[in-house]
RNA sequence: GCUCCCAUCGUCUAGCCCGGUCUAGGACAUCGCCUUUUCACGGCGGUAACAGGGGUUCGAAUCCCCUUGGGAGUACCA
């Protein structure tokens, strides 16, 4: 039997990081079963679904390398695979269940249910449906009623029966018969509901295991149930544990970013991302920690998720971040890091060769493509002086102020935009010769006096790639300081 | 309220199923040192956890129960 599952996002919002985990769980486990993963768009909220929502989650989808076989936009033999356009289906299998008597049409207005709950619950009683609708007696009248076009809606009688899920990640989970009352499968607007279009689709479309989050686990009972009386047997369910935030309170937009677009606008990479939330709830064998999830293959396998909610915390992902730049090919990561530099940039009027050296000189530097303008920004093209205590400190130097002034005057005579290397090198050995100058005076000094800053990258990479002009004004800038 | 789930360093986790090899391992963060005459990278090291209480057992992070804490569900939402 070959593997089918499912990711079935609603499409009310954007792609949500707890939702793309999901998501890449489902289809690494497609992945290394060797079977089929679909995308099942859960629309039936006609109030809250939007279809710009859905374009823009499979965008966020593609985007993160999770590709499914089937989906809307990708036809296979179980479509369609919008809800909104199932609905005939649902309601062949609500009718049925109705013939059967395991569902009955229920007239109740929302505030006689509303009445009945509060009855009950003050009651003591577990709000459960208790109209009169249930019952055999009525069945003719409802009949009637629903003959002269009145609306209702179909509710499914649960058995009163306890059930026992066997959860590939929970284990064995009872759920006591008086778990739930019965509960809609169409609304009266002839909508169904979440519950029943889920089974309904799962059953349809053959998916054989389900693996999705801890939230969707107490819903399973009524899901049971319809398996059951739809004549299914179940598949497989691995309840996956929550993202939570750093209050361990649910995920949500005051923990900060929670959209799969936030980061993509951030300059994250897709594969990092990936692998951070891969990790978030599920271990390697081996332990390891930087990966491409598409390498993982059958390494990854569904006995590996942890229980316990998982708090979604920046740190690790920001350093997964940089290990995964760090890996890129040079090509890759300049078409990456170029994409977040804005277009009319100092950068893009340089030549291959400079770009070239900059990047390489950042590389091990940024963790996010968008450090790399901000780098360049700061150490190649601002010329204030960033004063620090350090800073002052090699100020106060008399090496310093012999530097300047052979510094000053030397870039003074370059006739070029920048110091090629050859150039600085042979002026750094003038420098060293002619003023006698050495060791931490002789680095310190020159940094200070050229980069404006007290630390930063190799002096003889960063020197070349300065513009003279900056390097000028940075001088001009020192001597203020003196 | 009721029902279900969960509980190892600050964080992600390994170990738990099949008790001894665990004075609890790794990673991020943090601190210190080394290296690079700066910073970063890299290397080495430190701080830091089995929620509490009862059992069972020669022996429990591992098995059982209770307490506490957290999460989820309880809709004609998904």
């Amino acid at each position: 039997m070959t593997v089918r599952v499912r990711f079935a996002p609603s499409p009310t919002g954007y792609l949500h990081i707890g939702g793309a985990r999901t998501a890449l769980y489902n289809y690494l486990f497609a992945k290394a079963q060797k079977g089929t993963f679909v995308l099942r768009i859960e629309d039936t909220d006609l109030e809250r679904s939007k279809k710009e929502y859905e374009e823009l989650q499979i965008e966020d989808l593609k985007w993160l390398g999770v590709d499914y076989d089937e989906g809307p936009d990708k036809p296979g033999n179980y479509g369609p695979y919008r809800q909104s356009e199932r609905l005939d289906i649902y309601k062949k299998y609500a009718q049925s269940l109705v013939d059967r008597g395991l569902a009955y049409y229920d007239f109740c207005t929302d505030d006689e249910l509303e009445e009945m709950r509060e009855r009950a619950l003050k009651e003591g009683r577990p709000p459960h449906y208790e109209g009169k609708w249930r019952n055999e007696e009525f069945f003719e009248e409802a009949a009637n009623r629903l003959a002269s076009g009145e609306k209702a809606a179909i509710r499914f009688k649960a058995p009163g029966k306890s059930y026992t899920l066997h959860d590939n990640v929970r284990g064995r989970v009872v759920f006591p018969e008086n778990m739930v009352g019965d509960f809609i499968l169409i609304r009266s607007t002839g909508l169904p509901v979440y519950n029943f279009c889920c089974v309904v689709d799962d059953i349809e479309m053959k998916i054989t295991h389900i693996i999705r989050g801890e939230d969707h686990l107490n819903n399973t009972v009524r899901q049971m149930m319809i398996y059951e009386a739809l004549g299914s047997g179940l598949p497989e369910f691995a309840h996956v544990s929550l993202l939570i935030g750093k209050d361990r309170q649910k995920l949500s937009k005051r923990h900060g970013a929670t959209s799969v677009v936030n980061y993509k606008e951030e300059s994250y990479l897709p594969q990092a991302i990936a692998n951070y939330l891969v990790l978030l709830g599920w271990s390697h064998p081996d332990e390891k920690e930087i990966f491409d999830v598409n390498d993982l293959g059958t390494e990854f396998d569904a006995t590996r998720f942890s229980k316990a909610a998982a708090i979604y915390d920046l740190e690790k992902l920001k350093w997964v971040n940089g290990m995964h730049i760090r890996a890129l090919p040079l090509e890759t990561l300049q078409k990456g890091i170029e994409e977040f530099i804005e277009n009319d940039h100092f950068y893009f009027g340089q030549s291959e060769d400079w770009k070239k050296s900059a990047i390489e000189l950042y590389k091990n530097q940024i963790e996010f493509f968008s450090d790399f303008q901000k780098r360049i920004d700061e150490d190649l093209l601002n010329p204030n002086v960033e004063v620090t205590d350090k800073l002052k400190d090699v100020l106060s130097w008399e090496t310093t102020k012999q530097i300047h002034g052979f510094l000053d005057k030397k870039v003074k005579e370059q006739k070029s935009d920048f110091l090629s290397k050859d150039n600085f090198d042979s002026l750094f050995n003038e420098l060293k010769t002619d003023l006698k100058i050495k060791g931490k005076q002789l680095f310190m000094g020159t940094r200070v006096c050229l980069t404006g800053h007290d630390h930063g990258p190799e002096l003889g990479d960063l020197v070349p790639i300065i513009p003279k002009e900056v390097m000028q004004k940075r001088l001009s800038n020192i001597a203020t300081l003196f």
